[in-house]
DNA sequence: ATAATTAATATGTAGCTACATAATTAAGTC
DNA sequence: GACTTAATTATGTAGCTACATATTAATTAT
């Protein structure tokens, strides 16, 4: 309880960042070398990195090799988002998770969609078609392609029993994922599925997957109205 | 460049998380303690540890004291989003930047803000409504609430020239944020504003900021038609 | 002057040691 | 047996050294 001799990399962190703050450095200026700072606060040059490193991520300063530390010019907000698969989501907030299969089929994808897996032709994948239920009621509608040459294995599962969505991420980790979020007018066929007016406006959380460079899936996931998306900090 | 011989703390990461995609530590299993990761891989303990904070961070495994490291069974998607100021953002697209203050008031906020600012009485705050352009269109239309007990200096701001956006990113850093995504329809006001039908579908950026347990403001970004939010991977 | 090469430099990484901290497990104690 | 306390243990952090890597700056060659 009596340390705090040394300091910690967080300390040290927020004394750089309380600079940047109250403007000792401003957007763009050049921060001292590690290894000064460490000087300056009586720290290792390690711990001087540990902290940097933690700012750099935050997205507050840059660093260049051999070019030094430079503060952002450009502030953004730089948040977290956890997706969880949907059962989870469901269960967490403590509501009954329920699933249901539309529709399935083999089809060759739309140009937009291979677009989006950034190949170059269009090649027959699998169209998955299911509605996810909270409290007995429809939570998201999701429209997803699968690649059957990436993963064959979809073939046999039977996803009557076990949505696309759980069964890839428990058998099918992805290597790299792209997620869009925009919001959209329910046309027919959604609002009959999500059991709401036409016309009534969805947020839809779109995401892609690769394994390496070869496609996955691509998934549409149409929220029923009210859903939110919330950051994880 | 014939070096290789040490392993980088990146081939350790990826070594491990091959083994638990390829099931050698299936959802829920504890894996080695770091030191028998490194004995077993011929480097480093410290190097384990920073390749294990490396997938505790994406959410892979999780690690406690004396506990030891778990994969995860809930796998999440972890995305890391980059919010910047409306200007940079237009910019960076190449689109020419417009902005246009529409109303200031001083005003008693309502109870659902004063609840996402997490404080139990409602008190007087300065609103600001705007507009931001993207090629002289309307892209964003902002509602926003500023604590005029922690911002006193936006008294004095002609937010006719400069956007609270922008201002407060520069000059009122916080500490704390929490964003919130989703779909509204498009009432009169709205709609007028962004020179778009009634009805129509948006996304809502909504972000709450403090300093400290201060609260700084409150904005509610409705975005034009076909705005997506991507993430940065 | 311009281009190519070389030197200088700040950050990045790997390895080591020592100790701190948080949990869990084991050992006592009533 | 239930509760408290102490030992154990795996991760976390700080400090150090040495070298790698990327860039910029300086120097030399054309």
């Amino acid at each position: 309880m009596i340390r705090d001799e040394r300091l910690s990399w967080k300390e040290v962190r927020d004394q750089i960042r309380a600079g940047i703050l109250n403007r000792t450095y401003a957007p763009g200026d050049k921060l001292p070398r590690d290894a000064d700072i460490a000087e300056t606060l009586g720290c290792a040059r390690s711990t001087v990195q540990r902290a940097m490193r933690d700012l750099s991520d935050a997205g507050l300063v840059e660093r260049k090799r051999k070019g030094g530390t430079h503060v952002r010019t450009d502030p953004v907000t730089r948040a977290t988002l956890d997706i969880p698969i949907t059962r989870r989501e469901v269960e967490k907030r403590g509501g009954v998770y329920g699933y249901q299969l539309i529709d399935q089929s083999l089809g060759v994808i739309p140009h937009e969609v291979a677009r989006k897996f950034e190949q170059t032709e269009t090649t027959e994948m699998m169209r998955v078609q299911a509605l996810h239920l909270a409290d007995h009621k429809p939570h998201i509608f999701e429209d997803r392609w699968i690649c059957t040459d990436t993963v064959p294995e979809i073939l046999n599962v039977d996803l009557s029993r076990e949505s696309a969505n759980e069964w890839l991420v428990r058998n099918k980790p992805y290597t790299r994922f792209d997620l869009r979020f925009y919001a959209i007018s329910a046309d027919a066929k959604i609002a009959e599925f999500l059991k709401i007016e036409r016309g009534s406006p969805l947020l839809v959380i779109e995401r892609t997957t690769w394994i390496g460079t070869a496609a996955i899936t691509l998934v549409k996931a149409y929220t029923a109205p009210g859903y939110e998306i919330l950051t994880s900090n």
